[in-house]
RNA sequence: GGGCGGUUAGCUCAGUGGUAGAGCACCGGCUUUACACGCCGGCUGUCACAGGUUCGAGCCCUGUACCGCCCA
């Protein structure tokens, strides 16, 4: 800062303008390697951001562009303070968004059981019928739309102003990622945090896959509670009441709260379902709500999620009638389990219901009870919860299957912990962390039955029999991964032994995308492949993020961080808001409301829509709204005209010593202090605030008061002052705008200073004051006074309706403002008045003169103004 | 049902115990030698409601209502 008032050459456009701003910089910032992670640097000296990356299952929404932003404003702060910014961005294309683009785009569904065919080329247009493919066709089909929708993306980033290093992009299918991936899982398996086990998991009929807890969400659905009579020998029947009859036949017992005297003496004896005959027991559980319907529930297995408590803490047996495509399953009525006192009746029942989905069997057998006499009275028809995967478009079932499962439960009161330890922006995110970590019913279920994934690194060996032992897996070596269990083949066989007894079989499953992208800190920081990298980078100092996936990826990242590497993966998480419509609903793809951010881009420039991101509170969530990227681009033609001024004559040059430039710059200096402040607490919005208000009011009021001083109506030493502060001011409020309006901030820097301004240091209130050899608040008070006169000046002007250059003969001002005379010069200049002086008046006492401004210019200004435009005709 | 956030000008929002603010919109004025994509000015309030603490509350406390998000 310094040299700012040496003598630089300066360059200043014919007519400066935002068009092309975005296209000139980013070449020139790629091409310089601006934003280039330097490595050298110690873990002190590095700031690390690990930046959620964004699926690239289409197109980005301008809310991407919002929070994205918010996290370029910290990239570029840290920057210019010193840090080397380790700012990488990925691509989270692993997983089933991918598949389903894919599945529509090229017209084609994988069956992993047909054979790769290395010539499949998939049809320029999708047909009706979708063509099946292998899984390693379907997988390239995948790997090869990413690759067009990642370029896309890039574009659209740099465009937006990221100051990302797109040297170290990586993506979550990538082969580091997989590796990285698959050996923090058997590393995992090794310590006892993972393993598999046969359970009721949550089930998407249709996707065909488990899901995680992470993964679910109630819907309200229309339902009807159906009151259902189970007979009891030698006794009166007992009443339940329940919304899935349909799950009768999967009936293994009956509950009711241990302190219902209606069903103490029945807590232990047997009842008899209705239509197929089972006796099942009944059972006391506190679980069971002595207020809803009749008090006695039936235990399914399984019905909800309830049914899996009971069934597990009451040591109930499985009797499952849904099969994995969400169809009844059939049943021999009479076999071990399916016990009846009328085999054949149950048969008969059953029958009807077999290869039904649950909604049809539903309907089925309510005909059946109606028929029977079981059911008491019709449906009563209620509206309430039901759970859906979040991409699903049917209600869960519950089914039981073999799945890999991640230790979640016993870290709780540490993952608790580790919450505390993270500083969170705003503070009052850290709850929905707390919530969700206290609300966990059971470990992360991680298997998916799906394709386009990491895949498990385990095959299992084939007994004799044919049958395969999943208690003892085979893993590779870490210095083979990444693996695929479906084409790689384990240590000790051969291809030819696959699936075949006494040969081995390749776990057919996937993980669950956050298994994957839990990990992007150790993916993008080089864990495994590169530890120098790793410790320079790890733990990350942020996280950035929207305040939706704190349950999901926060959460899972900070689960793995903590079992892998016993720590945070990193120090801050910064929770931006959601963009809502103007009705206040959260924008998103499914709503179909959302807005694509190109366009916005283009009409109001990368400058104008970082301004309207910039302008929102951290945490909060934002309306959509093109007017403040109209003011942000307004600020930014501003800025380029504010400097065109200042930078037009900017000789001569010397000591500020004009008391009106002393208290500007000492302003300034408190400007720096306050939003440095902010920016260092995240508190983004807080510090572009301050700055543009300062900024505006330097224009208006400053500017206008030192224009004829710096234009030469006074004397040498005054222009010099004036032109030496503008100096300092715009170098420092250049590089204040500089995280948020990167553009315009480094085209202006250009014209006349060396470097980017985006690896220029931060100013600082101390280079400043240094400038003015020392804060001079007396300045500072005359500073303020001038412009509160020149204000009151100017309402008197327009409530008379004066010209602004209407000349004043003579103006009394009220004497509280006797303390600007330092600077009357200035305002006298600003406010065309003649003769000034202070008196007991409540306002300014203007008189007017009869004849217009111009007749008051000096021939002497011209001389002056060589090189300026002639003014105006 | 639980958790969190919000409710301030027509709109979008700031306001961190001491005289209610900004931008936009609207109205009036200014063809000012950086900028008309500009400048100056004006209009605009039951700070959701009810209590309480305090010399003093938009701000702190209690409760209520409504909106939104997250979770059941």
């Amino acid at each position: 800062m310094s040299d700012v008032l040496e003598t630089h050459p300066i360059t200043l456009p014919e007519k400066p303008a935002l068009e092309g701003l975005e296209e000139k910089w980013n070449a020139r910032w790629e091409a310089q390697g601006t934003y280039r992670f330097d490595r050298t640097h110690t873990r002190e000296q590095v700031y690390s951001i690990d930046t959620p990356p964004p699926t690239v299952s289409g197109s980005l929404h301008v809310g991407h562009a919002f929070s994205y932003t918010h996290t370029d404003l910290i990239a570029r702060f840290q920057r210019m303070r010193g840090k080397a910014v380790f700012y990488p961005m990925g691509w989270d294309d692993n997983g089933l968004p991918t598949e389903r683009r894919v599945q529509n785009y090229y017209g084609v569904r994988c069956d992993p059981s047909l054979p790769y065919d290395p010539h499949f080329q998939p049809p320029d247009k999708p047909g009706k019928q979708a063509i099946s493919v292998s899984r390693p066709n379907f997988i390239e089909l995948c790997n090869r739309l990413t690759a067009e929708d990642e370029k896309a993306f890039e574009g659209l980033w740099r465009h937006l102003g990221l100051s990302v290093d797109w040297s170290m992009t990586y993506a979550t299918i990538s082969k580091r990622a997989q590796r990285i991936s698959q050996a923090s899982f058997l590393r995992a398996l090794t310590r006892g945090m993972a393993y598999q086990l046969e359970a009721p998991t949550l089930w998407d009929v249709d996707f065909r896959t488990a899901v995680a807890q992470a993964e679910l969400e109630d819907r309200e659905q229309p339902g009807a509670y159906h009151r259902i009579r189970f007979a009891r020998p030698g006794g009166d029947a007992v009443e339940i009441e329940t919304t899935r009859p349909e799950l009768i036949p999967a009936c293994v017992a009956l509950v009711a709260h241990p302190d219902d005297e209606r069903y103490g003496p029945l807590f232990g004896t047997d009842v008899i379902s209705p239509l197929f005959g089972m006796p099942v027991p009944v059972l006391a559980h506190t679980l069971a709500d002595p207020e809803k319907g009749s008090g006695m529930a039936m235990i399914c297995t399984f019905g909800d999620l309830t049914d899996v408590i009971w069934w597990r803490e009451l040591a109930l047996p499985v009797r499952a009638v849904i099969m994995p495509n969400g169809a009844f399953r059939t049943v021999t009525w009479g076999d071990k389990g399916w016990e009846s006192r009328d085999a054949s009746r149950a048969q008969q029942a059953y029958d009807q219901l077999a290869n039904l989905s649950a909604s049809k069997a539903r309907t089925r057998i309510v005909e059946m009870l109606r028929e029977s006499g079981d059911m008491i009275g019709e449906p009563r028809p209620i509206t309430h919860p039901v759970k859906f995967y979040e991409k699903g478009d049917r209600p869960l079932e519950i089914i039981t299957s073999r799945q890999w499962f991640m230790k979640t439960m016993e870290f709780r009161d540490a993952l608790i912990a580790r919450g505390h330890e993270l500083k969170w922006h705003p503070e009052y995110m850290r709850h929905r962390y707390e919530n969700w970590v206290n609300g966990l019913v059971g470990d992360w279920c991680i298997s998916r039955q799906r394709f386009f994934g990491v895949p498990f690194p385990v095959w299992y060996p084939v007994r004799a029999d044919g049958s395969v032992d999943h208690d003892r897996p085979l893993v590779p070596e870490e210095s083979e991964l990444p693996i695929d269990p479906s084409i790689d083949v384990p240590k000790g066989y051969t291809a030819e032994q696959r699936d075949v007894p006494n040969g081995f079989a390749g776990d057919r499953d996937v993980m669950d995308t956050w298994a994957t992208s839990s990990l992007t800190p150790q993916i993008a920081g080089g864990w495994l492949e590169d530890p120098d990298l790793f410790a320079r980078v790890f733990p990350m100092d942020l996280r950035p993020q929207a305040h939706d996936i704190i349950r999901t990826w926060l959460f899972t990242t900070v689960l793995r961080a903590h079992l892998e590497h016993g720590t945070l993966p990193w120090a801050n998480a910064a929770l931006s808001g959601f963009i809502t419509d103007p009705d206040r609903k959260k924008m998103s793809k499914s709503k179909g409301n959302v807005v694509t951010p190109m366009g916005l881009l283009q009409e109001h420039g990368s400058d104008g829509v970082r301004y309207w991101a910039a302008s929102a509170r951290p945490g909060a969530d934002t309306v959509f709204e093109p007017g403040q990227m109209k003011v942000g681009r307004r600020l930014a033609i501003k800025i380029l005209n504010a400097a065109r001024f200042a930078l037009m004559q900017a000789e001569p040059r010397g000591p500020i010593v004009e008391p009106l430039d002393r208290g500007m710059l000492t302003s300034l200096s408190v400007l720096v202090t306050d939003t440095t402040k902010d920016l260092e607490a995240y508190d983004y919005s807080r510090a572009l605030e301050k700055t543009e208000r300062f900024f505006w009011s330097f224009c208006d009021d400053y500017l206008e008061l030192v224009k004829g001083r710096r234009y030469g109506d006074f004397t040498p030493e005054g222009a010099a002052s004036a032109n030496s502060a503008m100096l300092v001011a715009l170098s420092t409020m250049l590089r204040l705008f500089a995280p948020f309006l990167p553009f315009v901030t480094e085209e202006v820097w250009s014209w006349w200073r060396p470097g980017s301004i985006h690896t220029a240091t931060w100013p600082t209130a101390d280079e400043i004051v240094a400038s003015i050899g020392g804060a001079d608040a007396a300045a500072a008070m005359v500073a303020l006074q001038t412009q509160q006169a020149l204000g009151e000046i100017r309402r008197v002007k327009a409530i008379d309706k004066r010209a602004t250059k209407a000349v004043i003969e003579h103006a009394v001002l009220p004497e509280k403002f006797e303390g600007l005379a330092p600077a009357a010069n200035d305002l006298r200049a600003a406010a065309h008045i003649r003769a000034l002086e202070f008196g007991e008046v409540e306002e300014p006492k203007l008189i007017f003169a009869e004849e217009p401004a111009a007749a008051d210019r000096g021939p002497q200004r011209a001389n002056l103004r060589d090189g300026a435009e002639e003014p105006r005709a």
